[in-house]
DNA sequence: TTGTATGCGTTATCAA
DNA sequence: TTGATAACGCATACAA
């Protein structure tokens, strides 16, 4: 920046008016100043910007998943493009961190209070997650997607699980099933719970603890060999309601091997409404996740926090209708 | 840090040396210093410290995608999981900025000029990339994902897409087939245009340009159009090199769909060895492709060209072993 | 409209 | 082993 000023003949305060769009440039300043930044190549700072204006313009997007998980879930690309395309609309920079071990968590806790970012959108935080203390103490704007059960007092946006995965529950039992089983997992976060209690309520009197083979995460693989523990259970079993699309899909195949037709012998419904859904044979039946819509409206709610147009903590539920395709 | 070194009754580069584990600390500073950093509790501006330091201890991890290919390719993420370990492990933050868009580009530039990061990796760039642009003349440490057809001068690693396209597809020759077809896509980047070269070396006086259909990205809807495209050029083709497993699985689908069983009638293979590969009813033949360590190999070269152990821009290729299944 | 001076929160150099 | 003090590169209040 200094030789740019030397090479334009204009001080330094003036290049940063410039640069801010702060007005107050003439035009002939303006032209020298462009004509020395070309020819100088200069390009300002980050760094050096961010400690004077005590604010660095960008967003972190915390990703806090074992590796396979990860790979595995769809709906997390999308919650960050989602998220990318708000902050991107507002002239922010979404960082993204993955945490994938505890050298991670602390390094990323570091940062995070450092005032490496304005804020953050937390994606599948679980319980006792150091991400969350970190965001709790260092007072950073933030949306979680999804709540952890011991969250209070921080904005989160979600969906409903409990009524959608009741509702979609009770569509299949409308469809005259009589033994009705689910394939659950992720029960220490509010997804797998709520989950498993919207299916519960569903079947009222009717719920058997004993159909519900929980699974260690939203697999295709652990859909495969949850399907197989449950046919060994309950042979007769007529309907399965699948924690995820991925679980459903793995279902799907288990049944096939096992020789039961989808939807004749058995209906099966998923959640989500991931790429899942429609590749399966038959096209799964399931609860619509609106996934770049939660990054979106979580990315909104932290820009809110940080323009001070949102001062309280808020909760934001978005809709999930249910699409009914052929697998039950 | 001005109220932790009155609490403490020392200086701020006491303190500064502390934490940065100069040594040259007594213990009893240290032990007034920790707890007063806890009294207070202190935590290090890390724009202050990067500033000052002339370097910020991360390095971006660049993915330049259109949306639906982001959240398609089952790579990138198992890159970014590699990446991240090799990172973590020298203590270096990863930071993921995602481009969606022209004015992503942009900012994206800007933050990398800035002295953002020490460095960083690019997956999936293509031809007159504005980001490739930006690596050129920000002097930055970097290492790409794939080779775009305009990169000279610059570290990248990959896999030989030449030879184990000619492999694979010579592999699918030796059962038998007579008449071989290919559903190509990305012919505009390496990767594409590549394994198109190495699937018509494999063929030699054999192919057909007419038995090449490309399509839009590597997709499993676009292999089930690929698929019947080819099958509606070519009804008696018993043969089939899918530029990647979904594109593999969607043509599947389109062979089950028009009556073909495979491997009996035609056989296929794919290219990726990604989760699709297990999924499929027949499990895919294809390529492995190392996507972990592309992205393990790629953080390492950017590291050692940051602390100076590498000067000179070098090409890695990492084996490309075949994964014979049933597909073929 | 422009220049000057001070501050942002660290690190690093140099004496002590 | 420690404490001053000068960078680091920019933003900004104030004076001109």
């Amino acid at each position: 920046m200094h030789d740019v000023a030397r090479e334009a003949g204009v001080s330094r305060g003036t290049i940063s008016r410039l640069l801010n769009g702060d007005g107050y440039v003439s035009v002939e300043a303006r032209e020298r100043i462009e004509a020395a930044i070309r020819k100088v190549g200069y390009a300002p700072n980050a760094t050096a910007r961010n400690l004077a204006r005590q604010r660095t313009n960008a967003v972190g997007f915390i990703v806090h998943e074992p590796h396979a998980l990860f790979l595995e879930d769809p709906n997390i690309g999308a919650i960050m493009l989602g998220a990318n395309e708000a902050l991107s609309e507002a002239d922010y920079q979404m960082v993204c961190l993955v945490v994938g071990s505890e050298r991670d968590a602390t390094r990323v806790g570091r940062y995070l209070r450092g005032g490496f970012v304005d804020g953050c959108v937390v994606v599948s935080a679980r319980a006792n997650d150091p991400i969350t203390d970190v965001m709790k103490t260092a007072q950073l704007p933030v949306a979680f997607v999804g709540h952890p059960p011991d969250l209070h007092d921080l904005s989160w946006v979600g969906i409903d699980n409990v009524a959608s995965a009741r509702e979609i529950t009770a569509r299949l039992l409308a469809t005259g099933r009589r033994h009705v089983g689910m394939i659950a997992s992720a029960l220490d976060r509010d997804s797998g719970a709520d989950r498993l209690a919207g299916f519960s309520a569903a079947l009222g009197d009717r719920f058997d603890a004993g159909l519900v083979v929980p699974v260690d995460n939203y697999s295709y693989s652990e859909g495969v060999r949850g399907m197989t523990e449950l046919l060994s259970r309950a042979p007769h079993v007529d309907g399965v309601f699948a924690a995820s699309d991925a679980v459903a899909a793995g279902a799907l195949e288990a049944l096939l091997r096992a020789g039961r037709r989808v939807p004749q012998d058995v209906g099966v419904v998923g959640f989500d409404d991931s790429a899942w859904a429609t590749r399966c044979t038959p096209p799964l039946s399931t609860v619509r996740q609106p996934a770049e819509g939660l990054g979106r409206a979580a990315a909104r709610s932290v820009l809110d926090q940080i323009s001070g147009a949102q001062s309280e903590p808020a909760a934001i539920l978005l809709d999930t209708p249910i699409v009914w395709r052929e697998s039950a």
